[in-house]
DNA sequence: AGCACGCCGACT
DNA sequence: GTCGGCGTGCTC
């Protein structure tokens, strides 16, 4: 028997399984997954690596296959659940084990940066001088760009040294032991922000989630393990709930998951975590370095933490015994990965609850349909908490039609209901939010003249203008080129960059009224590191008073005076060519609604829509999550979109542009053949059709049963071995359309 | 990453 | 010739 052995996961080129030959001593304790220690290189030396694989054969020709040397006893179990979880991804959203395993395992490289090493002169200038110059003489290249270095600097950052300088660690020791350089290397400690617990106190609960929380102990108590959904509208606190019940599996010494869209993952939030569970609470966020992801890691198996807060990535944390994943704004987008492997968080965390034996909560004011649908169809657990906590009542909506706004020769971007609110809260000093639910990029750049638009060499798609620096940038590739003073096709002087919206609209505030403190909030304002900050700050001490956003302002804090949220052009997003629109407008409107009137003032909500008869926005405004779902569904059961369906997407990617279509068209044509029951849309062009001058083309595959899915993505895998420059990408069930 | 191998200049 | 250092390439 032969193993198929991966290596290190952290070099570029060793990412490739090894074949080693199984002695007959270790054949009963070797699965996929099993550690080992295998002889490797020409010195044989010894190091350890995961069993991919086992196979009964093998075709490895030319080299000699060396024995597995032995097992590697785990002191827990958790790496091997991280790799059966490793495989699951392999299996359901199909990219290669090493990519999966990548994505599931604690990066080994940070073990290095823990100690940092650094090279230092260990001797006198003038032995350094002679040192150097007998270098020169002797022409030791290597010697001689370090110690030049050195002259300048007299310490030297170790991965600077190897890198940059290419001096190879032969030579690096060669003089430290002649006693002209010390290497030393610094165990540095890493400590994340941790704030101290607070008296401990009882969280009060209403009586809704009181139920719930003890329904959840019962279950419990019961062994019963199930996935959970928390319908619960703003401010009905769900945070203190998902803590109630936290409480409750770390006080059964089980570990605790919650998983936060990266954007909310704010001081406020974790604040609350740390109130009740001290420094058994740790974060996991883009902004902590590798190494203290990995020092997260190793507290984690240590049984140093309880409870860990963070977005996607979390999930793999290698805790020994997980009984409760949260994953709060369940509906996000965020949660689905954008780079492969494409998993979905809560599918994975699905998976990981059920290979510990653990329960799921999934919590949302506006519950994705899929998840909803389950609860409807009793696979999931449904909670509702439809009061808010404090006993506040829901924002007042209204929706304006803008056709008829038109009609009466208003073609300002506001309607006279939003203008006379604006006013009305500026004249008694509250605070107004307007919103604008468009992707905020920085506009484009076009030519009046001949209309032609300024795009990216390399890809389809139009540059974006960066204010700050004047330059045209492509956001796929980053392809930069200087604003052009004429039109290269026409020659005209006239060249237009198109305003982001909110830049418009803060204009427009600040003409009709001139007493207003506006701050903008949205892709280009928030480049800067701690802008977001400031900018909520002053709105939030009162230093400004109408704050105007894209999807940013619509979530988390609360700003008790904020009286009014306009919601200016509302189907924005409804043109949007995809499937999830309506679902996504509902969302977005929702949740803008809910940042009326959190205080003791009662709030009111302006839509302004040119379709005011859309059931997205029609339900939204009277904040009828069910009436939307009942609605949605029958259009996504009608259409056949996901959940009554699933879709594969497949990808074929070339900087051939005619073998790529040839290929996706091959394979679609495979599919087809291989597996009638399934629906087979396209191929054709990609929505973005090129990146990088690589060419994209897309076919999607679509069946009610998921199973299928994967069978078609393995018979892919299998059937079609692509050419060298040929890459083939999956994606199950997109959430942008590709 | 780490290690061996082969090449090349310097020195006895 | 041989010694020591440097760059290159491979690892089942």
């Amino acid at each position: 028997m032969y193993a198929k052995v991966i290596i290190d996961i952290s070099v570029e080129s060793l990412d490739r399984p090894f074949t080693y030959h199984i002695p007959d001593r270790l054949a009963t304790g070797c699965h996929p997954g099993t550690r080992v220690t295998v002889p490797f290189g020409k010195s044989n030396r010894l190091i350890q690596g995961y069993i991919l694989e086992i196979t009964p054969d093998t075709n490895i020709t030319g080299v000699q296959i060396k024995d597995i040397t032995d097992i590697v006893v785990e002191q827990h179990q958790t790496q091997g659940r991280l790799i059966e979880l490793a495989a699951f991804i392999k299996e359901q959203y199909g990219s290669t084990m090493n990519t999966a395993l990548k994505t599931v395992l604690p990066i080994k490289k940070a073990y290095k940066p823990k100690e940092k090493k650094t090279i230092k002169t260990a001797c006198s200038r003038d032995v350094l001088m002679d040192a150097y110059s007998q270098a020169v003489r002797k022409k030791q290249v290597a010697k001689v760009r370090l110690l030049k270095e050195l002259l300048e600097e007299e310490v030297l950052d170790h991965s600077l040294v190897t890198g940059k300088l290419g001096v190879s660690s032969a030579t690096l020791s060669g003089l430290e032991r002649s006693g002209i350089i010390k290497i030393i290397s610094e165990n540095y400690f890493r400590n994340p922000v941790v704030i101290s617990k607070s008296n401990e106190q009882d969280i009060e609960l209403n009586d809704t989630q009181l139920g719930i929380l003890n329904e959840f102990k019962e279950d419990l108590d019961n062994d019963i393990h199930k996935t959970y959904l928390l319908h619960g509208i703003t401010g009905s606190g769900k945070t203190v709930t998902y803590i109630s019940l936290i409480k409750e599996v770390v006080k059964r010494k089980r570990q605790v998951v919650v998983l936060i869209p990266e954007i909310a993952l704010t001081y406020q939030t974790l604040k609350r975590f740390y109130h009740y569970f001290g420094e058994r609470v740790s974060v996991l966020n883009s902004s902590l370095s590798a190494g203290e992801k990995y020092d997260q890691c190793e507290r984690a198996k240590k049984g140093e933490i309880d409870v860990i807060i963070g977005p996607r990535s979390a999930l793999f944390t290698p805790f020994p015994d997980i009984g409760l994943i949260v994953i709060d704004e369940e509906h996000e987008n965020s949660y689905k990965s954008e780079s492969m492997p494409r998993y979905h968080a809560r599918e994975v965390a699905k998976k990981l609850a059920g290979l510990h034996n653990a329960s799921v909560v999934l919590g949302s004011a506006t519950p994705s349909i899929e998840s909803y649908h389950k609860a409807m169809q009793g696979e999931y657990r449904l909670w509702t908490m439809d009061k808010r906590a404090t006993g506040a009542e829901l924002s007042k909506t209204r929706i304006v039609d803008m056709r008829e706004e038109l009609k009466e020769g208003n073609k300002s971007i506001f309607s006279n209901a939003l203008k006379q609110g604006i006013r009305d809260r500026l004249d008694k000093n509250e605070q107004v939010m307007l919103f604008l639910n468009r992707r905020g990029y920085a506009g484009f750049v076009s030519c009046r003249s001949c209309g032609v638009v300024m795009r990216c060499p390399h890809c389809d798609v139009s540059l974006s203008e960066h204010l700050s620096t004047g330059k045209l940038v492509c956001h796929y590739c980053g392809y930069e080129e200087k604003r052009h003073k004429i039109c290269p096709k026409c020659g005209s002087k006239y060249l237009l960059g198109f305003k982001a919206g909110t830049e418009q609209i803060e204009e427009e505030v600040k003409k009709l009224f001139p007493d207003a403190n506006t701050s903008r909030l949205d892709a280009d304002t928030t480049r800067q590191k701690g802008s977001l900050e400031k900018i909520l700050e002053d709105f939030s001490e009162k230093k400004t008073n109408v704050l105007i956003g894209t999807q940013m302002i619509v979530k988390g804090h609360d700003f008790p005076d904020v009286t009014l949220v306009g919601i200016v052009a509302a189907d924005m997003s409804l043109a949007l060519n995809d499937y999830r629109a309506g679902e996504r407008t509902f969302q977005l409107i929702t949740q803008a609604c809910g940042r009326a009137g959190r205080g003791d003032k009662s709030g009111e909500t302006i839509i302004q829509t040119y379709q005011p008869d859309n059931y997205a926005i029609v339900c939204s405004a009277a904040q009828d999550y069910k009436a939307f779902y009942e609605e949605e569904i029958l259009y996504r059961q009608l259409a056949g979109y996901p959940p009554a369906c699933d879709i594969l997407a497949v990808m074929v990617t070339s900087p051939d542009k005619n073998l790529a279509g040839k290929t996706c068209e091959a394979m679609a044509d495979y599919i087809i053949k291989k597996e009638p029951e399934a629906a087979v849309i396209g191929p054709g062009k990609a929505g973005i059709g090129k990146i990088n001058d690589i060419y994209r083309f897309v076919f999607y595959i679509k069946s009610s049963d998921s199973k299928l899915l994967v069978r078609c993505k393995d018979e892919l895998e299998e059937g079609i071995n692509p050419l060298s420059n040929i890459q083939v990408f999956f994606d199950f069930n997109p959430m942008n359309p590709v």
